[in-house]
DNA sequence: CGAAAAATGTGGTCAGACCACTTTTGTTTA
DNA sequence: TAAACAAAAGTGGTCTGACCACATTTTTCG
C-alpha cells in the first residue's frame, strides 16, 4: 500500500542528515564534525550505521578521518574517488594502449589550454624548462608534461593524468636525446608563442619519437 | 602473518580485497558476491568491518544489496553517485566546471577520432540518429556522443567518460529543442564528411547553447 | 610556572544478538 | 507425478556493548 517504506537506506539518509550537519552548523573544509557517538544519540540510530554512512563519505574523499582526533569536512579537491575508481575500471585494462592513448588526449588538450590563454602561456616556467634543455641538454617529457597540467589549472583532470601515467608505467626514464632535443625546443617555444597547433604538432613528434625508440 | 601496520585503512584494504575476489573469481555484473558473513570470516575480519567498505561501495554505485537476497556487483550507471556528490559538491562550480571541462576533452577528440577514420565516420549509426532527429525532432546530446566514444574504440576512454558523465550529468533529460535542431544536423553532417575542426565546431556551439540555457 | 602524568575523548574493530525479508528445501496434497 | 504449501536456512539491516590504539585535555606535582 501507501504505507512508508523506508525507500532510501538508512545509511544513504544518514549522508543526508550529515550534509544537513555540515550546511547549518556552516562546518567549513577542514571543520570537525560531531563524534561518531554524539552523531549517533542527535539521529536516533547505532553508531554502526554512522559509521558505514560516514565511511562512504570518507571513500568518496568528502571527509578525513583521524584516529584518536576526529572527523573532519574535506577539501573537496581531493577525491579518493578517482582512485577507488580506478581500482576497479582500470583494472582489468590490459591494453596499455588505450592508456596511453587516453593520456594522451588529455595532454594534448592540457597544452591547447595553456597555448591559447596568454596569461598561462607567459608563465616563466616554460622559459625556465627550455633554458634548462639548452644548458643541461637533459629533461623529462614526464616533468615538462606535469608543469602543463598543472598549468592547466583542473585538478580533476590532473588527477586522472597521474593516474594514468603510473599505469602506463613506461620506461620514459630516458634523458632526452640530442634527437629530442631541437624538438623540445620547437615544443616550448611554438607553446609560447600561443601557436596551438604547431605546439601540439610538437609534442606528437616527441611522443612519436620516445615510443619508437622503444620497439 | 606479523602484525602489520595498516598504512591503508582497513576498511580500503577490504575494498582492495573485494576488487581481488570479483576478480579472480570472475563475478559479471549482476553476479553474486559471498554473503557478508562468509567474507568476514574468509577475510579475517569483522562482519562491521566488511559492511563498512560494502556500504562504500554500494554509494559509489559499484555493488548493488538487496535484503534477505545478498550482494551483487552493478552495472555502472545511474546509481547515487550522482546524488551524493551534488549533494556535497554541486555547490562548488568550481568543481563542476572541472569535471564538464574534463568531459569535453575527451568527446572532442573523440570526434576527431571518428571523423579522420574513414570506416568509423561511414558507420550506419550517424545517418541513423541524423534521421532521428529531422523525424523525431527529439534527441539527446548523451545518447549522441555516447555513439561516438563508443565508436571511438577505447574502453578505457569509455569508462572514465561514463564516470565524469555520472559526476556532472544535468538533471533535466532535455529534449533537443529547435533552436538546437540545425546545430545537431550540422555536427551530424560534419562529422560524417569527416570534417573534423567543423565538427567540433558545431559540437562546442551545441555544448555552449546546453550550458546557456542553463543560467 | 612548566613539565610530566593521568583522565578523557575519539576513531577502529570485533562479537553477538535480533529483525525482516528472500531463497531454498522438504512435505503434503490434488 | 506435479503442483501447492509450509518449514528451514540464508542474507542483509540494525543495535548494543566491549576493547584497543591513539590524540587531546585536564590534573597533578616538582
Amino acid at each position: 500500500m501507501s504505507a512508508e517504506k523506508p525507500a532510501t537506506k538508512m545509511f544513504i539518509q544518514i549522508v543526508r542528515e550529515l550534509r544537513g550537519i555540515i550546511q547549518d552548523e556552516e562546518i567549513p573544509p577542514g571543520g570537525k564534525i560531531p563524534s561518531e557517538r554524539v552523531l549517533a544519540e542527535r539521529l536516533n540510530v547505532g553508531r554502526s550505521s554512522i559509521r558505514e554512512a560516514l565511511r562512504s563519505l570518507e571513500l568518496l574523499g568528502l571527509i578525513e578521518t583521524r584516529r584518536g582526533g576526529g572527523t573532519f569536512v574535506a577539501d573537496f579537491n581531493n577525491h579518493q574517488l578517482v582512485e577507488v575508481l580506478a581500482m576497479f575500471i582500470l583494472q582489468e585494462e590490459k591494453d596499455i594502449r588505450n592508456v596511453q592513448a587516453a593520456r594522451m588526449i588529455i595532454e594534448r588538450d592540457a597544452i591547447r589550454i595553456v597555448a591559447e590563454d596568454e596569461a598561462l602561456r607567459s608563465l616563466p616556467v616554460w622559459e625556465s624548462l627550455l633554458t634548462n634543455v639548452i644548458m643541461n641538454g637533459k629533461i623529462e617529457r614526464e616533468d615538462v608534461m606535469r608543469e602543463i597540467m598543472i598549468a592547466s589549472q583542473n585538478r580533476l583532470v590532473l588527477k586522472i593524468w597521474i593516474l594514468l601515467k603510473q599505469y602506463s608505467n613506461e620506461p620514459y626514464k630516458n634523458q632526452s636525446t640530442a634527437e629530442e632535443q631541437p624538438i623540445i625546443k620547437m615544443f616550448l617555444s611554438e607553446l609560447m608563442l600561443g601557436h596551438t597547433q604547431k605546439a601540439i604538432v610538437a609534442f606528437e613528434e616527441w611522443a612519436a619519437l620516445l615510443h619508437k625508440g622503444r620497439e
